[in-house]
DNA sequence: AATGAATGAGGATTCATTCAT
DNA sequence: GATGAATGAATCCTCATTCAT
């Protein structure tokens, strides 16, 4: 008996389906059908609901990254200082919502998509200047004319971090990815100051 | 014409041809018969030679890996210092032949290929392994304590720089990931000792 | 124009076509796509209901056996004396709907494919466990000790009017083949009694 | 280093190598490499002597059905009696020779192949005149009218003998398949004369 | 005599997508 | 809203066969 308002219903539980099947499978090699089936649908409705496969997947992205820009905002809010600020966004990009197994490989694999789904590139890119700009605007105050390059370097470590961590197979240490970045913002503002 | 001794000249065609491809489509969605057309030889060849697409991807990133590998030693044999050894690595990283948009490209969906195809992870954790223990290597003369944590924090830098060269359009800029590299380093080493 | 519930009409047309096809062939080199074309759809559909190429063969056969098995429960269930019996068995084997061209190029063909498929030796197995039951229940009574050899002969020597009659050219004469075995029976029982 | 008169050599070789692999596949799905590679040669040698895989299985027919001929024609040279010759008959068809699981097996494939390949049907029909010729001449002096009726059943229940060897796990009893025989000529020449 | 090289043809299987119900 | 039915278009892979050496 289907039901009024079912839309947005159907189209969460179609992209968490996405991402758990991307994050299972290691690659997009994931059929319709495979996320339909654990949605908990027919694929005739899957393609309804979006209209195609691509659809799917940047629905599935957009969702990934809608949750990690929430989070970094929400940490934003509440820091006070420069230094605060900074470690807010290190510390959402590895919290427990954000470096999970299936998370993490489905990210991987939104960069494979990005390189061939223009729709995909644009919101990756969205998330990079985000990333930047929220960097830039925390650094700018501690590290003077270094927070252009250091922005830049914050955000390929923690885009490297994200990478390694696909790779190993126990669960993603958040902890040591902290403290690696942490690490590394402190030797660079340690240094002449300019 | 056929010729005899052709297996070796063929195989070599098919890893180049991959490599193209794969950089081409930017995944790993590519056909064996993309991969024959461009190394100018039938799919029955292709198959007769490798026995098949998995065993074809797997040769193709172990020659990007020997490469890469093949660079590093060599530039480590010439350096005498540790200095000159930590360089050394980060030039190879982003040398002209590495740092080329077709072979980051790969990289990145050798990446993908570890987490289904068992051979790829272990490749890739031959490479990283080996370059941990490089980098290791030049730094515990002068990095002291920080070696470890500093050998990690570089590879993750060194693999965040790739992935984020795959996503934009133009020629990868190899000068500014070196400088990123070394500054980085300069930073810790400068830093108090311990 | 989809109807609901075609899965087993699609299923069947699939399994009479090939016998068909079988029978056509002579052999089991016989394509999805023939057997789909013949059924009237696609390879793709013809998948989709059984999963594979062995799937179809297994149905085939099993239908096949099932309908005979069919037909000499129905002729047991009427005959009241062991002679009776036996000769139901006789005349099952090849009454008009078995003993046909197709059916018995089939016959051959699944002794084939039972030295390849397991589910195809195992329902062969069965098939001949209960045709050797069904004699030896009727031989009993009026073969005493024979009665055992006897089945075990009248077994194969079916089996060997069915492999004879793939080669000849016109069609199956069941009537010549009926006698054959009766003038066995004949032969064997009026020896003397043990 | 090609040697003279390999021609007869590599031919026996090839023929031996498609009978064993036949038997170990248990169908005809043999391919041409792996008849030429069990008889140490290349594909294209084994085309260059038969000039095709049809005549390959040709000649492993053939082979079969000349050393079945060739021992049944030795045995009845020393028979001296009518009895003797039919009993010679029956030996022959289940020595040690030819009731082999491999034997059986090419023999069942050949029932297949006879369906397609017009040189292989006539090949079977020699065989089964030839075995009904030799079976009624020794059982015309004993058997009387019911000669041609009894040649013929024989002639099915040893081909049903050797297709349910097939099916068998174990070694081929031939002990076994000779007695039933033996049993079946007894009742009928023990019976009534006419 | 012998073979490595090479390929065209074909075949099983998969999958995104469409459509009628 | 929801789905079973259906397919065209790939894709990987196999294999008999040919050819130059």
């Amino acid at each position: 008996m289907p039901k009024l308002g079912m839309q947005p219903i159907r189209k969460e539980a179609l992209v968490k389906a996405t991402i758990v099947e991307i994050g299972r499978a290691g690659s997009l090699d994931v059929t319709v059908a495979q996320i339909a089936r654990r949605a908990g649908m027919s694929t005739a409705l899957a393609h309804h609901y979006f209209g195609g496969k691509e659809a799917i997947f940047l629905a599935a992205m957009r969702h990934i990254l809608s949750i990690y820009g929430a989070e970094v905002r929400g940490a934003l809010a509440v820091a006070k200082t420069p230094e605060a600020r900074l470690d807010a966004i290190i510390l959402a990009s590895f919290s427990a919502a954000n470096f999970r197994r299936e998370v993490i490989s489905a990210w991987l694999n939104f960069y494979v998509l990005a390189r061939t789904v223009p729709g995909a590139q644009q919101l990756l890119s969205v998330y990079q200047r985000r990333l930047h700009s929220n960097l830039l605007a925390a650094l700018r105050p501690i590290a003077g004319a270094k927070a252009v390059p250091l922005a830049h370097a914050m955000g390929a470590l923690i885009d490297g971090v994200y990478l390694r961590a696909v790779l190993r197979d126990g669960p993603p240490d958040g902890q040591a990815a902290i403290e690696m970045l942490r690490r590394y913002v402190a030797a660079e503002l340690e240094g002449r100051p300019e």
